[in-house]
DNA sequence: AATATTTACGCAAGCGTTTGCGCTCTCCAT
DNA sequence: ATGGAGAGCGCAAACGCTTGCGTAAATATT
């Protein structure tokens, strides 16, 4: 493992100069520059991050932060996607991201009982995830350190966060059932009002049934799993069998309202279409194939990642909150076969 | 953020002292100690670890290395629960998990490329899931630090590993089907054989049925998705369509052979009886819900953060292979709807 | 040509720990 | 009383890097 040390006697001139070449510093000679950067390539040096670290008092790790309760439901998590991302986002500018999962316990605690957090001194922080409560992300924003949030966001102030734009999602895909399905009734599955992304896709869906003047029919579930999509369309199915179309909230829930209408017996996509949000590994393996609304989970957690980096680097930018697109993906549960159905 | 040195001053002593103290080392009085540790207390003292590294030259970071192309499969992704386990197991001890995602080529070229490893020096490394290719799981291990694999091993070498029980989760697999199926043909759909729990799994198979005098039936398949799982069945039950039941390697290729199945106007599990493995977050919900074996993907993580911990705090122990149990999950695939089913 | 400015570099302190070594003091055996 | 052992503690160096400051030389300014 070489060091500053080497360069400098190789070269014959002190760490400081070695140090301040390697850096892109100025107060370097461009011929000494040169001969430090092919020493450094010679010896195949890697600065200690650690020495770093301890010399400027910044570490160069992004504590990356979700909610244990994401395992525990045996959902499909989302946020290896979003980590992914945020990893190749924050390597190639030499930060190492360190997942840390919470309970929920923790996440009413204050932000400095976090070990990781008082003896890692991360250089940024990124909260994952609709469950981590308001007052953390707060406390965490408060905190000093860089902040970001991915698929949340708080209303009172505004902390940088990156959002799928959930709005025009969920009324492109609800508005894709009112063309095709002649003018019908179209209710609407969702779950808790304090899941951000729940509320904006209402607005979506809001913004398309009332466009086309139709009566909206919105049932809320405590959660959005498979179990209470399931439970919902039976509701719905019993209050108004006039239905014939439902958008899910998220594609779990989507899978539940299929399940419901075939116990029902009802045929989908013919008696009732269904779409979905999120379009998670298996949404393409139900049956009928869900159409639904592709969220790019990998992507949002590289533009978390660019923000970070920008923010980092000391560009002031306010922006509070970032979209990512969404795309129709239109497969079968909606009643269209269209040739340029998915990809 | 408080130091050595403000411990230090508050109870009169040196900052040696201190240290020794904290460390739980010899050479500090009794009376001192406890003077110190309140101390500590009171000012909310943590180390700080890039200090502490620079000064041992080693860090309290353990690198998890995966596979990229684990992602961009968008199969159900293990390893965040592998994840889960060994973040647990480690933050309890002080330590951190790194994620590193490699590509291909990476994983093709020498370990010391890789910049997270030259720059922040873990203590140790995790190698996880079976398409990290041999060369690079000895080049990890030759390098002098703490290794260990989660769900692949290495033939010649005996690098320690976490493994499921394939072999007896899959003989139990294969035999409740013999027990249940009334001694018919029941075919195996394998992955490569590279993938080690592929070997194992298909060994418990034929375990199971020679024991009971069948004949085994045998298809290879270059990887382990819905897609070669649907067409592996397909090919089985035109070569012989006395075959009444699958045991499928996976719970994707499971889930492809149920799709099969019903394409070929067979009933599941009227006329066909299928299991899986892994026991994946979607293998409750298909239809008819999967039987499979349940691989406790959370525990190995831990085991393998726990077996981490014990060789870098020095206790030599060179176990290779460490096993965690699996267990048969009953749902409806495999036609015994028992009481005692799932959890 | 004399002065002011800039450029290129070295010195050394400092970041917060750990740890080998040496010192003092107490205690016990001689 | 004297010696040695051991416990309890402090000193100071070391880990590898960054950075403010000082200085000499080179360049620009009048």
């Amino acid at each position: 493992m070489s060091t500053l040390r080497e360069i400098a006697d190789r070269v014959g001139v002190s760490v400081a100069t070695v140090s301040r070449a390697l850096n892109d510093k100025p107060g370097v000679g461009a011929d000494t520059r040169r001969r430090i950067l092919d020493a450094a390539q010679a010896v195949e040096y890697f600065p200690n991050l650690a020495a770093r670290s301890l010399a400027t008092s910044r570490t160069q790790s992004v504590l990356f932060i979700i909610h244990r309760r994401q395992f525990l439901a045996g959902e499909d998590p989302f946020y290896p996607y979003i980590m992914q991302g945020l990893e190749e986002a924050l390597t190639s500018e030499g930060y190492a991201v360190m997942p840390v999962t919470l309970s929920a316990s923790q996440l009413e605690g204050s932000l400095a009982s976090i070990p990781a957090i008082r003896q890692r001194r991360p250089a940024a922080i990124v909260l994952a995830g609709p469950d981590i409560p308001s007052p953390f992300l707060v406390a965490a924003s408060a905190s000093g350190l860089p902040t970001i949030l991915v698929d949340n966001a708080t209303r009172e102030t505004s902390i940088p966060a990156v959002l799928p734009g959930n709005e025009e999602g969920c009324k492109r895909a609800t508005m894709h059932l009112i063309e095709a399905h002649h003018q019908s009734d179209i209710a609407l599955l969702r779950g808790p009002s304090d899941w951000v992304s729940s509320e904006e896709r209402t607005d979506g869906y809001l913004a398309a049934v009332q466009a086309a003047g139709l009566e909206p029919l919105i049932m809320t579930a405590d959660d959005t799993t498979i179990e209470t999509g399931q439970e919902t369309t039976r509701q719905v199915l019993e209050a108004r069998p006039e239905t014939t179309a439902i958008v899910a909230i998220n594609d779990a829930m989507a899978i539940g309202a299929l399940r419901a209408a075939r116990k029902m017996g009802r045929d989908v996509p013919k008696n009732l279409a269904i779409t979905g949000f999120d379009d998670i590994a298996w949404a393409a393996y139900s049956d009928p194939p869900l159409t639904t609304v592709r969220v790019p989970t990998i992507e949002m957690g590289r533009l978390a990642g660019r923000l970070l980096i920008d923010r980092m680097a000391g560009s002031l930018t306010e922006i509070s909150r970032t979209r990512v697109d969404t795309r129709l993906i239109i497969r079968e549960s909606c009643g269209c076969h269209q040739e340029e159905s998915s990809e």
